[in-house]
DNA sequence: GTCGCTCCGTTACGGATTTCACAAAGGTGA
DNA sequence: TCACCTTTGTGAAATCCGTAACGGAGCGAC
């Protein structure tokens, strides 16, 4: 019934969205496809076929209503609401995305932090709570996380993730250096700045002796 | 002639790469396209194929070797080199990035940090110089730089994207919030949890009501 | 040496995704 | 009202990518 809809255009609508709300906050009331596009370096076609999944949102002739789309993307998103999420890892790392200011305001707000260390434990960490990760499996149960994050080192994540899928968590944004195994209705994204790196680097050896 | 790769093939190579060297830690000398697959969620054939496009690294009946597959991806990846980055911005999140200890291992080694605050400029992070942002131009034109990571507000990214590919920088890891403009030539990843996030929520938000 | 099993490299196929191109619709101005 | 310009939504075509399938090579057992 509901034709399924590529995940590359579900990864693509978030994008749409943030343009949508900076050219609504550059005060624009109407855009089309075609500047839209040019904005992103995405084929007005694209952005056309990408919104035609979910409905007819333009008008000919004139182009997107932004404020209208923006609300539009959002619902289908579901960023129309608040997302309860919790931290595992207060690492280096963890402690940098525990005090990260960017989820907060996007309707991501950090519940819980689990961590291993005793001496983490107890502690508030931008007015959230350390916990004993121990209490992990009985803390999801008490209190509905809906999304995970996962900031241990590589050798423990799959652990972690596995405890935050049993206790129910299908969301899952993963810093660890490796790649989880999830059942197949649990969704995961994998940040990994290293990845990132050796991939462009197969596209600037070749030409650049940079240093001698 | 060198037949063009597909780029989805080359974002993979550092994945087979990071889980050849877990397996050469967990002391595994030889590893098949099926084994390796089923630890990266990638089919067999997938692995085949995306190597054909280099050569021929296996053996039929026994797999690949994996310290000599390893170096050939390296090798093909250009990470048998070290590479010369600087960061910009040194906010919360360039703080984070500059103290993080994941690239330097990895053969990344921060070189230069700039910042436009005057209180930052002049101090060490990490061991690493701070400069002035409106020095950019004239350091990079002294030190070559292979690699920028822009960790700058959204409204100031783009500025900050063209002086680093002025300056003759190709590859550029993008941390600000926006879709960054450049030429052809030159590669840009993006590490954005939020638009990570967003796209997961769409998947659970049908049928988790969470709390009430 | 032969059998049998494993597993690579490759080609062919099919599915998924992107791009093209156009009919139809909204808007403007005379 | 009509002519003209813009831009959407969408089927069809083209392209890109992943999977299946298979010939043949390596290895071990007997």
């Amino acid at each position: 019934m509901t034709l399924e809809i590529p995940e590359v255009v579900i990864n693509r609508l978030p994008v749409y969205a943030r343009a949508l709300a900076a050219l609504a906050l550059d005060g624009e009331t109407v855009v089309s496809s075609q500047t839209l596009g040019e904005r992103l370096d995405v084929t007005p076609a694209q952005i056309r076929k990408d919104l035609s999944y979910f409905g007819r949102f333009g008008k000919q002739g004139r182009g997107y209503n932004v404020l209208g789309l923006l609300a539009k993307l959002r619902e289908i998103l579901g960023l129309d609401r608040k997302w309860r999420v919790c931290l595992v890892g207060l690492g280096r790392l963890g402690q940098a995305i525990a005090e990260y200011g960017g989820f907060e305001p996007q309707g991501f707000q950090i519940v819980a932090i689990f961590d291993s260390d005793p001496a983490s434990v107890g502690k508030l960490v931008n007015a959230v709570h350390v916990h004993d990760s121990a209490e992990l499996d009985s803390f999801l149960r008490q209190n509905p996380v809906d999304i995970g994050i996962v900031a241990v080192p590589a050798h423990a994540a799959q652990q972690v993730v596995d405890r935050l899928v049993n206790a129910g968590i299908r969301a899952i944004l993963n810093y660890a250096p490796m790649t989880p195994h999830v059942a197949r209705d649990v969704a995961v994204r994998n940040i990994d700045p290293v990845l990132a790196m050796q991939s462009m680097t197969f596209y600037i050896k070749k030409a650049e002796p940079s240093g001698k």
